[in-house]
DNA sequence: TTACTATTTTGATAGTTATCGAAATGTAAA
DNA sequence: TTTACATTTCGATAACTATCAAAATAGTAA
């Protein structure tokens, strides 16, 4: 993990929505979402005070980021975590890493 | 440790240069830097293709978000990480705090 | 097919920021 | 004091980005 790769997934993480809907998708997948659920973009918009097309963008940088996958079931997207792209970058700030 | 707060610290890391300043202080604090090393933003610039005013300007960002601390050594700046300030963003993310 | 819902794309805008040069300030040495 | 060096402040600029509204696309169901 370099610095550069690591800044980036700490920029996708750096706005406070984008890091709620990071840790909405993390608690989802721990807690197993009912079917309904499952809609992620318009689920997040519940929560969150922004639009559709704002939420769209922000999957799409955690995304490029490494950070979280997106798959479409039918009409609704579905999003699950990246295991271990965090745990890198935690590596590298704790200095745990050559 | 709440959303927000834990986001202006991951901003303050998402830069490359801003993270490189990071790592560089937490590995001079390792390290033990010699005196002459410890001029921290004379010290920076040389690695970083980045003039002083720049760094002047990561620097207050990384204290802003209570990362680091600075002090005055006569004509130098000495910085120091903050213990515990990373670690509390890693444990909300790894989701291990409630 | 049409109608409805979910998501994405496009285009625009307002706000933020990384960077610099120049000037100012702080500090030590001569 | 004057000189020299380290850092900060100021002012400006270019680049980036979060957000929205509107339109487009994708998928389901009637």
């Amino acid at each position: 993990m370099d610095i550069k790769q690591a800044a980036k997934i700490l920029k996708a993480l750096s706005h406070p929505n984008r890091l709620e809907i990071y840790l909405s998708i993390a608690r989802g997948q721990q807690e197993s979402f009912a079917a309904d659920e499952c809609c992620v973009v318009s689920a997040l918009m519940g929560n969150l005070k922004i639009g559709a097309p704002t939420v769209s963008h922000h999957l799409k940088e955690l995304v490029n980021a490494g950070l979280i996958v997106t798959e479409r079931q039918g009409k609704f997207l579905i999003a699950r975590l990246v295991p271990g792209t965090w745990e890198k970058v935690n590596k590298l700030l704790l200095g745990q890493v050559r």
